[in-house]
DNA sequence: ATGACGGATCTAATCCGA
């Protein structure tokens, strides 16, 4: 089961791209992030037409929104509004497996505004208490098979970012987000199924800014989306990708498609 | 920090991203 993760900052204007991608790769589910449509405007008769006959989502106007197309059915449907801020930045469903049902996670978890200080920055606070939500949701989930995916915002490793001294105060590397990261990791030993295949001092970026004159070129990047899967799935992860080349597309997504590939059979 | 952009919206200036 091919499982794609993308934030793809407006799934209306990137149709197009998001077309291309599926002819390319033929993911079995994706999960969207910041797909920037209410549900009355979601696109669905097109989303169809790509091939995924269960689609399910939790949009909003203009900011958030995430979203699920699967080839296999989706059941257990959930749409949590986390710590009640009325964001639309969860969906979850249940995908039957020939090893049992999978429950499947899409998060975008806040930005965090600029300042690294929950004192003066109430979006900072906002995504701490996101991710610490997170942990605590998990934790008491013991002995389920648990897909977790999504734009987590926060580049953990030192080789996540382009630079880990000169992005040490910069908000998505700070220690006090890896460290409530790390937390949250440890709530179901979930394993980071992208380190899983590459070793630590290698860099992996999924998000490079769209201010660089030449993004891929300067390589300034962050690995800020992410796939993990609960221990108990360890033996059906079988290999991942980073789709860096939709950073190039015209009209392309800051973030590029994540995939893992799990064996279920 | 690279901060020189890009997307959505009450189409023009503002909010938001990271």
């Amino acid at each position: 089961m091919k499982i794609i993760s993308w934030n793809i900052n407006s799934l209306r204007l990137r149709l197009p791209l998001l077309k291309k991608f599926i002819a390319l790769t033929n993911p079995d589910v994706i999960c969207l992030q910041e797909i920037k449509v209410s549900d009355p405007e979601f696109p669905l008769l097109e989303v169809r037409a790509l091939g995924f006959d269960h689609i399910e989502f939790s949009g909003e106007k203009s900011y958030n929104g995430v979203a699920i197309f699967s080839k296999f059915p989706l059941t257990k449907i959930e749409k949590i509004d986390v710590l009640n801020y009325g964001h639309k930045r969860h969906i979850s469903a249940t995908i039957k497996t020939k090893v049992g049902e999978v429950e499947l996670h899409n998060f975008y978890v806040p930005a965090g505004g600029d300042i690294p200080d929950v004192a003066l920055n109430d979006k900072f606070d906002h995504k701490l208490k996101f991710v610490d939500w997170m942990g605590e949701f998990f934790a008491p989930q013991k002995s389920k098979k648990i897909v977790v995916v999504g734009d987590m915002n926060i580049a953990p490793l030192e080789q996540d970012v382009w630079s880990h001294k000169q992005l040490l105060k910069i908000v998505s590397h700070t220690p006090i987000e890896v460290e409530k990261m790390n937390a949250l990791q440890r709530s179901l030993n979930f394993i980071d199924t992208h380190r899983f295949f590459t070793p630590e001092n290698e860099k992996l970026y999924s998000w490079w800014s769209y201010r660089a004159a030449d993004p891929l070129g300067a390589n300034k990047g962050r690995r800020l989306d992410h796939i993990w899967a609960t221990p108990n799935l360890k033996a059906h992860i079988k290999s991942m990708k980073i789709y860096r080349d939709f950073r190039a597309e015209i009209q392309p997504s800051d973030h590029v498609p994540i995939e893992t590939i799990f064996d279920f059979s």
